[in-house]
RNA sequence: GCGGAAAUAGCUCAGUUGGUAGAGCACGACCUUGCCAAGGUCGGGGUCGCGAGUUCGAGUCUCGUUUUCCGCUCCA
């Protein structure tokens, strides 16, 4: 099976079994949207439960939050959203490519500039000590003649990118003869803006409702609470904030299944400190998330670092923590040194006064934050891509397993009576009524055992407990291991416990 | 958004030159059985993605539309 075909079997498979439905679908559906089923649901709770526990229980110095979607409009212009996410977009009639317009005319000036340097070594070589670096760029033709064209692209550019001219972003790229690289063809469609935030009013008239934008991250509402958590919690620098929440961006092209959708959620953690120490903050964070990821067992040959050479408009250093998804390694995390630009810009929009007294060295400063930020439904489909098993068994049949680190696994053991006579079923009532408090469970009495087996594979759950004949009489049940099919005689009354070394969160907490 | 492919039962698919919809699996009840997807009997479930058009008659032909998949762009 190629990894493609693998992927489209495991998006069945998800929809068979309850994890991941398209949203709407008996009016055929919405575009990018999908809704968590049964057992999703409780897979998505565990990776949450532990990215929240590893971040607020395990540091003393993290705290979470909860902040609202909604939020105050002009926020979205300090932290930059407003103008970042409007994409002017351009098509080349004849490749059929998309262009950012703006891009196409930056790289245009780019070129300009290399070629202007390239001059200006040339003359180095030539003239050697002499060499009057000033001068030259005033007085050679070359330089001027291309200095020239730059300033005229380049005043045109701005001016039309202040005007919100698209009109004019593509009559440069005409003027200036810039090609499809593709197709090596002048002929571009009209330039059209696509405004990567959700918006609606709020307000109940026309006339006094307000355009609100639905946040297209969750960092913002961390930013704007960063004083009311640092005074109430006394909060000392170093300190993080977490928030687990929904985020929402009106993708181009929002594809492959959960990996992209047009509402999805994050879990965010904003870590201020010191202005200086960002680099070793970064690193440390780094080390301390990827070792979040490995501490589930899917194999740390699966995840590797991606850094970035094109920084965000916040960033000072970035990277990636990427996973090897059916499609390839894909970003799973990204964790940003976003320096002091969203409570400095904060500070600027609202009039608000944001800094830090730093009582040791008794001065005042702007924080600096490193961002971690992961994406909840692209760590739900890691782990499924990653526990979607198919083997072959000696008697020649296949097995479809989840084999889904036991701690995330929605449900984390089955009871089931070896026959649903002679008592069995009351027995295994009572096998219930022993774990259910600790762990979620199904209870199946339906079909053979086997069959039955298969099932709580298909879904994923470390444990099946069959109750037979003999358990009347011993208080032992049979505990047959997900991963290897074996089995085990265990008494009814250690059940709970061995259970609970496999599936607990604790433990996985404990070996971070 | 642009280009290519597709849509028939919960799933996988068949459906002939246009003639009123089928299989296997799954699902429910009962009987038989009992440790890795057993057998039998009975049963539920589809206005063939949606909307027009051509036709005496459309799952089948034409057009439109929606959704999904594959490329282009962006990102968690």
């Amino acid at each position: 099976m190629t990894q493609d075909e693998l992927f489209k079997v495991l998006v069945a498979h998800c929809k068979e079994y309850g994890f991941i439905f398209p949203s709407s679908e008996i009016y055929d559906g919405l575009a990018a949207v999908y809704d968590y089923g049964q057992m999703g649901v409780q897979l998505k709770n565990n990776i949450k439960n532990y990215w929240w526990e590893a971040m607020t229980r395990l540091n003393e110095n993290i705290v979470g939050i909860d902040s609202a979607i909604f939020m105050h409009p002009r926020i979205w212009e300090a932290s930059g959203h407003v103008s970042a996410f409007n994409d002017p977009l351009i098509d080349n009639k004849d490749s059929k490519k998309r262009y950012r317009a703006d891009v196409l005319i930056e790289d245009y000036l780019g070129k300009i500039e290399e070629k202007i340097e390239k001059e200006v070594a040339k003359g180095r070589k030539k003239f050697g000590d002499s060499f009057n670096e000033e001068q030259f760029r005033a007085t050679n033709p070359n330089v001027l003649r291309e200095k020239a064209k730059y300033d005229e692209v380049h005043n045109r550019y701005v001016a039309a990118e202040k005007a919100n001219d698209f009109a004019e972003y593509r009559q440069i790229i005409i003027d200036c003869g810039i090609v499809c690289p593709i197709s090596g063809t002048c002929n571009w469609t009209e330039v059209r803006q696509f405004n990567l935030m959700f918006s609606t009013s709020m307000g109940s008239t026309a006339e006094g409702a307000n355009t609100i934008y639905l946040r297209p991250e969750t960092a913002q509402g961390i930013f704007v609470n960063y004083l009311n958590v640092q005074k109430t919690g006394r909060m000392k620098i170093p300190f993080g904030i977490a928030q687990i929440g929904k985020a929402f961006r009106n993708e181009i092209v929002a594809r492959q299944f959960i990996f992209r959708m047009r509402e999805f959620e994050q879990m965010e953690m904003q870590f201020f400190i010191k202005p200086g120490t960002e680099l070793e903050w970064f690193k440390k964070w780094k080390e301390t998330r990827m070792k979040w990821h490995v501490n589930l067992g899917m194999g740390a040959e699966n995840y590797r670092f991606h850094d970035h050479e094109k920084l965000a408009h916040y960033a000072n250093a970035a990277t990636d923590i990427e996973f090897n998804f059916p499609f390839g390694f894909k970003e799973l995390e990204g964790i940003h040194s976003r320096t002091n630009f969203d409570l400095g810009n904060h500070q600027k929009f609202s009039g608000k006064k944001i800094e830090y007294f730093d009582p040791e060295e008794n001065t005042s400063y702007t924080p600096y934050v490193i961002e971690t930020s992961i994406g909840v439904d692209r760590m739900v489909l890691a782990v499924l891509s990653h526990s979607y098993t198919v083997e072959k068994l000696e008697n020649g049949e296949e097995r479809v397993v989840m084999k889904i680190p036991a701690p995330l696994a929605p449900i984390k053991v089955a009871v089931m009576p070896l026959v649903k006579k002679d008592g069995l079923p009351e027995l295994a009532q009572k096998v219930v009524d022993e774990l259910k408090y600790d762990f979620s469970y199904q209870y199946d009495e339906k079909d053979s055992i086997g069959k039955r087996y298969r099932r709580q594979d298909a879904i994923g759950t470390p444990f099946c407990v069959t109750v037979d004949h003999d358990s009347l009489n011993d208080g032992c049940v049979t505990v047959r291991d997900r991963d290897n099919m074996t089995q085990e005689r265990v008494k009814i009354s250690e059940l709970r416990d061995m259970i609970d070394k496999k599936v607990s969160l604790t433990n996985l907490l404990r070996n971070l």
